[in-house]
RNA sequence: GGGCCGCUAGCUCAACUGGCAGAGCGCCGUGCUGAUAACGCGGAGGUAGGUGGUUCGAGUCCACCGCGGCCCA
């Protein structure tokens, strides 16, 4: 038999039970054991970064990862879930130089050393693991923790080296630079969330005019701006914008060419001698101001046009100097423009440079200028004030610099990324075509290269003697073990023998883009092709991934790149991609806002199924989901509550009198409530499983949330006498199996969702047996679309009916005559739903409006008073702390219209209130109150019958 | 600066392809109640972020602007 249920049941507290219950008997392992042979579903984890605590945030992908987990399990698919960690990277350095209280790649090596620190890094990330675990199981998304997958191994390590490999055997991998925020004291370039802490206001910058003269006619200038006069050794083009107009002037005896807009720079009114558009100057030569950046080979100094020419400042006409900007560094690279450095990693002019060579760019700047103001170059000269970024470390200006940095040409593959992409199907849909589409028609090559430690290395090999270059594909290749430790500093002394020209290979500086590391979990998690490739193949591609948005220019994306590269298509066929947990106010969740919410808190207070509920209901996928504790309260009350409640007023009366073996009512013969909730019921499973192939899982949870609604305010609501009368006959044993079987399917499709009330509902329901253990349900036979349109009416009369006895002041227990209802008439089941419902002797249909017969004889005044009478007595009852099935007896003294009811109505009175006795007068012993019905007076007393 | 998404009642969110703006919570009134921390009926509460446009008709389509979020520069 069902055990007591208690109403005022905490959830948290449940959830805490189940989840020891779930660890003690591996519930999710023989969820895996029931399907081992069958067809997989294969998921995959993305991971998240094993440096910090989960916050709220984390719980959202993951609910949306358990639900389909689950789902596809409860249909009987294999799927495996395999844990997955993401272990390397700039956030785990960044939290162990703040533990050490050092920053910056000078102490790294010099006061800490490569060993240490990266030692460092790799406990670093083991800290957080189990905090993970731990909230993992809390919020009930089961995952195989005990196989996961970690990006530091060397297994892993040496599959992503293996598909570095593979792109490189296709070409596909090259050196390159890229141009970044560099600080020349502390010798390394900054991040830009470290750029972002270091921007100043008014810093001092010079601000030049420079004249350069064109080839063909010396005496005309083109007038070019900067703030940065250490660039213009190593000048190579001069940009403009094409559609802009530019204005030729005549001051004193030269010609200027400047951009009309920016007329107001001159010196003197401007004297126009010519007009022209920018593409006009296009391909006109130079002298260059210096002859170190004059290529041997192709062709520079000659004005070109670029897209990022602006007419807010300076000329309209801007300096370019490729490897000292990003705009100038693409520039040169799309048009073919040859450069070289003219300054060194220390931030001081290279020996070639003879004018300035040792002098830092900083003290450079006055004497360039000096040195143009001598040679007639010079326009104009002044200080400007501007906002500039320093290093956050050490204050120094940073400049922009070119690094080395290596590159994979995925611009080569752009169709077949469109192409593998469209293949995909997202949701919501518009990411395909939109975020996810855009990003993919503007790819440029992937940069994986990061000049850092603690990583995977980057296994490129380079000759000191005759610059060959090599890309191994695994530890065995270059003579170490396959459980060696693969990262820095120890493969930094691994040399390999030049096959070109005997000379030693040293491997290139970099690690790897930890977007790599992810992005190669399909094989890598196998250890492929090392290890098992049976198991990669049986389980690539994906059918399912699911993370939020930030994700498409990151996991999604170098998935997609891996495997189009490698594969030649995607990794994953549906991919769910959730907008972000913002506060109440649609505010960013921050620190230093104030308005972070404690996943810990949540789960004491609400429950983890609540906060799931809350991500699977509150809003469309994509959107933000405005979370806070009003909106997690509401959850609880509006679901959670009620569900509960229909739960325990089954088991409070069953357990009285229900025998669950007894055979099946057939389903003709049940109560037109019955049948009404089964087609519900059905409709219901249709609806979610439907909802949940499509990977689209809010409207199912809105439709299942509506029909508990349907079940607690409906059908219970309707059916309370049916399974409280005393006697056990048909139509409660009906009532009872509509129930029973409405509470276990709810529970099955409740399962991926909530796992945990729907675990404890449905154990206590079918013998202790796990819902997880279970089939996901299969719609019924038993739609009744007739009965559905009839209920439908039905309601909506009682609406009426309800209304119009407000208007007229009549409260419902008193009983009417009757009331005329238009439209055909319903079923006499129905009908006597509505007449219950709403107190009234006949019901009668075909009337042009509702017609509420408001009249009220002796007769239903009586009927009214009784009916007031049994309030009374259940109120007592209640008071009293009587049990629903306790039988009592009644003593009461009243005179007039309220004597005359009890009299009249007193077998009704005891029927209702389980009286044995109901006598007039005051006797010992019974419990009662005086009280005013209807204006008159009466005593009730009561006591348990012995 | 560019791209994508969102903006509907005090709050959270709906509304198939353009066709009389809805629900839940909260508030007021009232009714019902031996499962309910509930529930029913009625009411107040909306220039649909703003401005233009297309259309017989726009929350829905188009343009621009504002705010929020994400990504890129």
């Amino acid at each position: 038999m069902f055990e007591k249920v208690d109403p005022k049941v905490s959830f948290p507290q449940l959830e805490v039970q189940l989840m020891e219950l779930w660890k003690a008997e591996r519930t999710f392992q023989q969820s895996l054991d029931l399907r081992k042979d069958r067809p997989r579903f294969v998921f995959y984890e993305g991971p998240p970064t094993a440096n910090g605590k989960p916050a709220t945030h984390h719980i959202l992908a993951r609910a949306f990862k358990d639900l389909f987990g689950r789902y596809k399990t409860m249909q009987g698919f294999y799927v495996e879930r395999k844990a997955g960690w993401d272990t390397h990277g700039l956030p785990v350095e960044i939290e162990v130089e703040k533990k050490l209280n050092i920053s910056g790649k000078f102490e790294i090596e010099n006061e800490i050393g490569v060993e240490r620190f990266n030692e460092l890094c790799r406990q670093s990330v083991y800290e957080y693991v189990e905090d993970w675990v731990a909230f993992s199981e809390r919020m009930a998304f089961w995952q195989d923790y005990d196989n996961a997958y970690w990006t530091l191994s060397s297994d892993y390590i040496q599959s992503v080296w293996w598909a570095l490999s593979e792109m490189w055997k296709q070409n596909l991998v090259y050196k390159g630079f890229r141009v970044a925020p560099y600080c020349s004291r502390c010798a390394t370039p900054l991040s830009s969330h470290e750029l972002a802490q270091g921007y100043r206001d008014n810093v001092p910058d010079p601000s030049v005019f420079v004249r350069f003269r064109l080839k063909k006619d010396p005496n005309t200038s083109i007038l070019a701006w900067t703030t940065t006069p250490w660039t213009l050794p190593g000048n190579v083009a001069l940009a403009v914008a094409r559609d802009v107009v530019y204005i030729k002037v005549k001051e004193g005896d030269e010609y200027l060419i400047l951009a009309e807009p920016r007329l107001t720079v001159l010196k003197e009114p401007p004297q126009v001698v010519e007009r022209m558009l920018g593409s006009d100057l296009v391909g006109l030569e130079y002298e260059p101001l210096y002859p170190y950046s004059v290529p041997e080979e192709g062709r520079a100094q000659y004005v070109v046009d670029a897209d990022f020419v602006s007419t807010d400042e300076g000329t309209g006409v801007v300096h370019t100097s490729a490897l000292y900007g990003v705009d100038d560094l693409r520039l040169c690279q799309e048009r073919g423009i040859p450069f070289k450095h003219t300054v060194g990693l220390d931030g001081k002019f290279l020996p070639y440079v003879d004018k300035f060579a040792g002098l830092h760019v900083k003290e450079a700047d006055p004497l360039i200028i000096d040195d143009l103001n001598a040679r007639g170059l010079l326009y104009r000269a002044e200080t400007i004030l501007h906002t500039y970024p320093e290093c956050w470390r050490c204050k120094t200006a940073l400049i922009y610099y070119a690094l080395d940095a290596w590159y994979i040409r995925t611009t080569e593959r752009k169709a077949e990324l469109i192409a593998n992409n469209n293949a995909t199907n997202w949701v919501p849909a518009h990411i395909k075509t939109g975020r996810m589409g855009d990003w993919l028609e503007n790819n440029v090559d992937w940069q994986f290269s990061r000049s850092r430690y603690w990583g995977t290395p980057v296994p490129i090999w380079i000759c000191e003697t005759c610059d060959d270059q090599r890309c191994i594909s695994s530890a065995a290749e270059i003579g170490l073990k396959d459980d060696a430790d693969l990262h820095r500093p120890y493969i930094d002394a691994v040399t390999l023998p030049c096959e070109k020209c005997g000379g030693v290979m040293r491997r290139v500086p970099e690690v790897l883009d930890t977007w790599f590391d992810s992005g190669s979990m399909p094989f890598a998690q196998r250890g492929h092709p090392r290890h098992d490739s049976n198991l990669f193949e049986e389980t690539f591609p994906a059918d399912f991934i699911s993370e939020a948005i930030d994700q498409t220019r990151g996991w999604f994306y170098t998935l997609l790149a891996i495997s189009t590269l490698l594969f030649r298509q995607n990794a994953y066929r549906n991919v769910i991609c959730l907008g972000h947990v913002v506060d109440p106010k649609g505010k960013k969740a921050s620190k230093s806002r104030g308005n972070v919410l404690d996943p810990n808190y949540l789960f004491d207070n609400f429950g983890s199924d609540a906060v799931r509920w809350y991500f699977y209901t509150s809003t469309q996928i994509g959107e933000n989901y405005r979370t806070g504790q009003d909106t997690l309260r509401e959850t609880v009350q509006q679901f959670f509550i009620p569900l509960w409640n229909c739960y325990s007023f089954f088991v409070l009366y069953a357990r009285l009198d229900f025998d669950p073996t007894q055979p099946s009512v057939p389903i003709d013969q049940r109560h037109v409530l019955d049948r009404w909730l089964l087609s519900r019921l059905s409709a219901l499973v249709a609806g979610v499983t439907g909802g949940l192939d499509s990977y689209e899982p809010v409207e199912p949870a809105r439709r299942i949330q509506r029909f508990v609604d349907d079940l607690s305010n409906w059908y219970i609501r309707r059916s309370r006498r049916r399974v409280w009368k005393p006697e056990s006959d048909r139509d409660k044993l009906a009532a009872y199996q509509t129930l029973h079987e409405t509470l276990t399917t709810l529970c099955r499709l409740l399962a991926p969702f909530t796992p945990f009330v729907a675990d404890a509902i449905y154990r206590n329901l079918s013998d202790g047996e796990s819902v997880h253990l279970v089939d996901f349900p299969k719609p019924m036979p038993v739609q009744d679309s007739q009965v559905e349109a009839d209920m439908a009416r039905a309601r909506q009369a009682v609406e009426a009916g309800l209304a119009a006895r407000d208007a007229s002041r009549l409260r419902v227990r008193q009983p009417l005559a009757g009331i005329a209802l238009p439209g055909d008439p319903l079923p006499e089941d129905i009908t006597a739903i509505v007449r219950d419902e709403l107190n009234l002797k006949s019901v009668t249909f075909g009337a042009s409006e509702v017609q509420l017969d408001t009249v009220i004889t002796e007769e239903l005044k009586l009927e009214g008073l009784a009916r007031e009478v049994v309030r009374a007595i259940q109120d007592r009852r209640k008071k009293l702390g009587l049990n629903v099935e306790d039988r009592i007896d009644g003593r009461y003294v009243a005179d007039g219209m309220l004597a005359r009811a009890m009299e009249r109505h007193g077998d009704y009175i005891k029927a209702e209130t389980l009286s044995v006795t109901l006598a007039p007068g005051r006797d010992e012993g019974f419990d009662g109150e005086q009280m005013m019905l209807e204006g008159e007076q009466i005593w009730i007393g009561i006591k348990r019958h012995q």
